[in-house]
DNA sequence: GTTAGCACTCTTTTGAGTTGAGTGCTAACA
DNA sequence: TGTTAGCACTCAACTCAAAAGAGTGCTAAC
């Protein structure tokens, strides 16, 4: 047994109308629902059909059918991309105002949250190569010096360093040489302790500043490896009853807060098929407590190598064309951006 | 009618047993739970009067006595700090890593969740003053300038700035000087349009590159002042079922995300009384949304006049002893934290 | 192939009855 | 005068059965 185009008409009735309910669906809606004519008994016949195909399940005998994953998948598949009109709007927003970097990103997640009603996350990009690009040392008081340091991609990162005694602009300029001559495009597995060895012969009597400024270097590259994750509308998860009692929702809301646990759908994500919009349903999910939930994610690239992904997370009865719509188009705003901003 | 020795002690092992069970409380309970050696009857009587008086509520008639704000504010301004004890261990974790100031912050705002089963928030310090220490332009590449921008009391923010073509060193030292012995020591407030034209003038064709670096200084120390909060522990909301249905629990999640409602909480804080732990309790909340809840919250000093606010945020029935204890201890570890690390 | 109709299933709602915790009040006691 | 025992009363919470309602599967007829 097959798909018909009847069957399809159906599975996307029943669908639909769940999506906007959230209830179950019987035969007798459907009779009205559609325009196909015909009697809830044929409906019935054909939702047999349906079922047994793995589309569509019964909570129990004697309820209405909901989409299987199965369904919604195929739903996801076939019968996508309607309108993605409404969500030109977006485009304009992230653009009014160059933020910076963190703010964007926060804007963005929040800009996806107000707009679909779902959950929603943004990592902040990171490049697999982490090299340092720039680094400068500079005189604030008497007792603190500046160190600067920028990694490739223009992560930039500050440190203060504390300093006996006051030192002399000649002292400056030779240890700024010293340092970016010998670290300039390393990685921080590149910088070996003969490296470090050497810089600190080469500074004489200044070789603990070099230690703390690599020590530095190293810690803010480090840094950049663990992630910064942006969310927002988590509490949209309230607006969903199928998710808000409360084991689940707390499950959910404390994933969100521990940040870590989205990891794991960053990995799943970062490798393989990199550009392409994903989509998680139940069980599909790379997270174990969001198996109620749908995901749908997508990387961005932020030039030099640097990507970072997005992410809507809501029930499975989600309105994935709206969400693929609004992932799109922010990701194409994420993937411009960095041209003019770096 | 007074509370004499022996409603108080009634009072008190209500408000106690109220806070273990979080169910409301009967005379029997408290007749067998106290050593007073009285009967159901008379701790009635005394309940009676109690309520009478106001510091105890009846959720309906033939139900036990729960504390009303009063009591609980009774409560909190007469019998606390017994159990001051186990606080004594978060004062090594914290130290334990010189962290950056950012993921200390939210160290804290982690540890004080952990430890209390409560929300709790951490904002960043600010102060009120913003005025420009250091600023130091340098050269990243052909095409981009950094400019680092210090604020008084060490906050630090790059700005990196695009050029057509690439600046000599000369002019770079020349633009460094020109900034600093103009800028230094100024507020943005200070920094007039005229202060600004005599420098473009003074920069001659690199006017409008100093035009950029100033709008970037007036940015970083506007920005400073919208708040950083960082907030953990949110999920404990569901651990109290008088907090945890769905319209209250969202709520308060949303409240924690959209830090904005939090600054209310700030502004009433940072005047007056700046020193000490303040209590809300209920409705004496500023945060409307929080009028189920109870608020404990301090302020920390952070040197130069920077302070900042942490709190916890709980149920009425929350475990004032324990939660005033603990965010004393964090208030005092980042009261000291600023001298080493600064 | 489609439909009407009916018996059947199962959830949801409703309401009555029961239980149990707790109170207020009164009368008696020390 | 303060304390207590006892009793009638209240009310939320629970249980249980009945009724309602939504929806199905199946059969027979069109």
């Amino acid at each position: 047994m097959e798909l018909d185009e009847r069957k399809t008409t159906i599975l996307q009735a029943i669908i639909k109308n769940y999506l906007e309910t959230g209830e179950p669906v019987g035969s007798r809606t459907i009779s009205k629902y559609t325009d196909l004519n015909l009697s809830s008994a044929t409906i019935r016949n054909e939702m047999a059909d349906l079922e047994e195909l793995g589309y569509i399940v019964q909570p129990h005998t004697s309820a209405g059918r909901i989409p299987s994953d199965k369904g919604y998948r195929f739903y996801v598949d076939t019968m996508m991309s309607e309108h993605e009109k409404e969500v030109e709007q977006l485009k304009d927003v992230l653009l009014e105002k160059e933020e910076k970097l963190d703010h964007m990103l926060k804007q963005a997640a929040k800009l996806m949250a107000v707009n679909t009603n779902y959950a929603t996350m943004v990592t902040a990009p990171r490049s697999k190569r982490n090299t340092l690009k720039f680094l400068q040392l500079s005189r604030m008081d008497e007792s603190h010096l500046l160190a600067v340091i920028v990694i490739e991609g223009n992560l930039i990162k500050n440190t203060v360093i504390e300093v006996t005694e006051s030192l002399d602009d000649e002292t400056m300029l030779k240890l700024n040489i010293l340092l970016n001559t010998h670290l300039n495009g390393l990685s921080v597995e590149e910088i070996s302790l003969g490296t470090i060895a050497s810089l600190k012969g080469q500074a004489g009597m200044y070789g603990p500043i070099i230690a703390e400024v690599i020590d530095a270097v190293a810690e803010t590259i480090k840094e950049d490896e663990d992630l910064e994750i942006y969310t927002s509308g988590t509490n949209n998860i309230f607006k969903y009853p199928e998710l808000s009692d409360n084991q689940k929702a707390s499950d959910l809301i404390n994933a969100f807060e521990e940040k870590q646990l989205l990891t794991q759908l960053i990995d799943e994500n970062s490798e393989e098929g990199s550009n392409e919009i994903k989509v998680y349903i139940g069980e599909e999910s790379p997270i174990q407590t969001m198996k109620d939930c749908s995901i749908v994610t997508a990387n961005y690239e932020f030039g030099d190598g640097m990507r970072g992904m997005i992410g809507i997370i809501g029930p499975k009865r989600m309105d994935y064309d709206k969400v693929v719509g609004t992932i799109k188009t922010i990701k194409s705003q994420l993937d411009t951006m960095y041209k003019k901003d770096n």
